[in-house]
Order: C-alpha cells, then structure tokens, then sequence
DNA sequence: ACCTCCCTGGCC
DNA sequence: GGCCAGGGAGGT
C-alpha cells in the first residue's frame, strides 16, 4: 500500500511498484552505497533508499504502523515491510534486471566498503579534478556509500582540509583518506550510525545511533579539536555543512 | 560543473 | 514565523 507516491517518484510508472512485488519471493539482499537491494525471483530488484530520516521495519500486519508510514508491503506470513520516513528524502523502487543498467543506477561508483577504488584508480578519477575533495567524497559516482557527515569524519581522520581541489592530492594522501572512509564507515556502522538532535536518522527499533559520540569534527563548530587543540570550524561548501579543524587538516 | 529544490519537525 | 538539516535528481 502507498500512501505517499513522492516516495515512488524513481518509479517510472508507479503502477508498477506493486505490479512487479507482487507474489515474488525474496531471493536475497544486499547492499550498495546508500542502496539497499532486495533480489526478488524472476529478475526483479526492489530498491530501497533511506534518504536521511527512512526507517524500515518488519511488523505484524495487526500491529499499528509508526507515524509517516508511507509503504507498506504485506508478507505472505501476515507480516509487512514498512518505509517510515517523516522528510520523505527516502525513495524506493522495483526495476527490472535491466533498468538497472540504465541511469541513474548505472553511474554509481564501487561501493565504499566492499569494493573501495585502488589509490591509482582513485588518482586516474580525480586528476585535474579541481572541485574540492569534500564535495567530491558527496558524488556518489566517484565512490558510493559516503554522506556529509562520514566526508567529514573521513577528511578529519586523514588530516586533508575539505577545500583542498581533488586533483592536487598526492598518492600518499589518498592512500590516507582512503583507509580513513573505511574506518570511519565501519566504525559508524559498528555504533549504529549517527543519530543527531533532530532524531531524524533511528535504527529500525527506533534506538538511536551511537556514533554520534564518536563524531571529532562534524557538528563540533567552536569546541577543541581533539587531536591539536585548535577550533573545530565550520564552513558551507556546495551548500552543505562542512565541519573541519583548521589547525591538523592541511 | 554548478545550484536549486524537494520535505518535515524542531528550535530560535 | 523562519531557518536548518540531510541526498540526489534535474536544470542551467
């Protein structure tokens, strides 16, 4: 059931979201930077994007739904799949085997974690790059899995200042802030990610996430930076927020 | 390659 | 009453 079709807004006809579930076994899931992926028999892949305040939940069918509910899919054990998502930035969609090769599907880069790009391959994709490197880390063709909040993290944890223009990073730099995306990633996904004040962004039992504690730059405008004592500022690049210590990050 | 817009709850 | 946060599609 959906009662919000914005969340369908990917789906070409939005008919066809239920059209395509229906009576199809999940074969398995998986997960590709922001996507989430549910192979369904008969090559159908039910995507899922959480935006930032998405939550999904499975649920006995009797039981009342959480505020914003706006998909609800039914198991055929009187159970349902639930998409939760008070801003509505989250989507889903049920493409065929090949419309995923079709954009914008077709231009994700390799995902962060599982297939994250060699230092040559990443110094081939930034060269004479001169858009700086945070909002590079955002563009989900390069590199997909990373937000603003874990671009800072990882900028933070390499020690390279966000405006630095992509293409001027040497080798010993990305091998740097390479290694930094894939702690930090695995460290938010071992606390369960970042839940900020707003409690936008909670886990599927509506806990929130703990990594918010762990956070050294992102949100931290003023405080002193753990590291050298200097001021953790802020500054707006490509109008996101981009928390960064001005002092350790060169 | 860049900016704008979408959306809502919470806070100033 | 207005602003802000987030991700990404689409337009210039």
């Amino acid at each position: 059931m959906v009662t919000r079709p914005r969340m369908l807004r990917l789906q070409e006809q939005p008919t066809d979201f239920a059209r395509r579930l229906e009576g199809r076994r999940i074969a398995g899931t998986a997960r590709h930077g922001k996507h989430l992926l549910v192979g369904l028999d008969g090559g159908v892949t039910w995507i899922i994007h959480l935006g930032m305040s998405g939550r999904i939940s499975v649920a006995d069918g009797a039981a009342p739904a959480p505020a914003h509910t706006h998909v609800t899919v039914e198991l055929d054990d009187g159970s349902e799949v639930r998409f939760t998502d008070p801003r509505t930035f989250g989507y889903t969609v049920a493409l065929l085997d090949d419309e995923l090769d079709a954009a914008p599907y077709a231009r994700y880069g390799p995902d962060a974690l599982a297939a994250p790009p060699s230092v040559a391959v990443l110094t081939d994709r930034l060269d004479r790059r001169t858009a700086p490197i945070k909002a590079l880390l955002l563009d989900q063709r390069l590199l997909a899995g990373v937000g603003n909040i874990y671009a800072d993290e990882a900028l933070f944890a390499a020690g390279i200042a966000p405006h630095r223009k992509g293409g001027d990073l040497d080798a010993g730099e990305l091998e740097r802030l390479l290694a930094a995306i894939d702690e930090t990633l695995t460290a938010g996904i071992a606390a369960g990610g970042t839940t900020l004040e707003d409690l936008a962004y909670l886990l599927p039992d509506g806990r929130a996430g703990e990594f918010t504690t762990a956070l050294r730059a992102y949100g931290r405008e003023g405080e002193p930076c753990v590291r050298c004592g200097g001021s953790i500022r802020r500054d707006v690049i490509r109008n996101r927020s981009t928390f960064w210590c001005l002092g350790c990050q060169r």
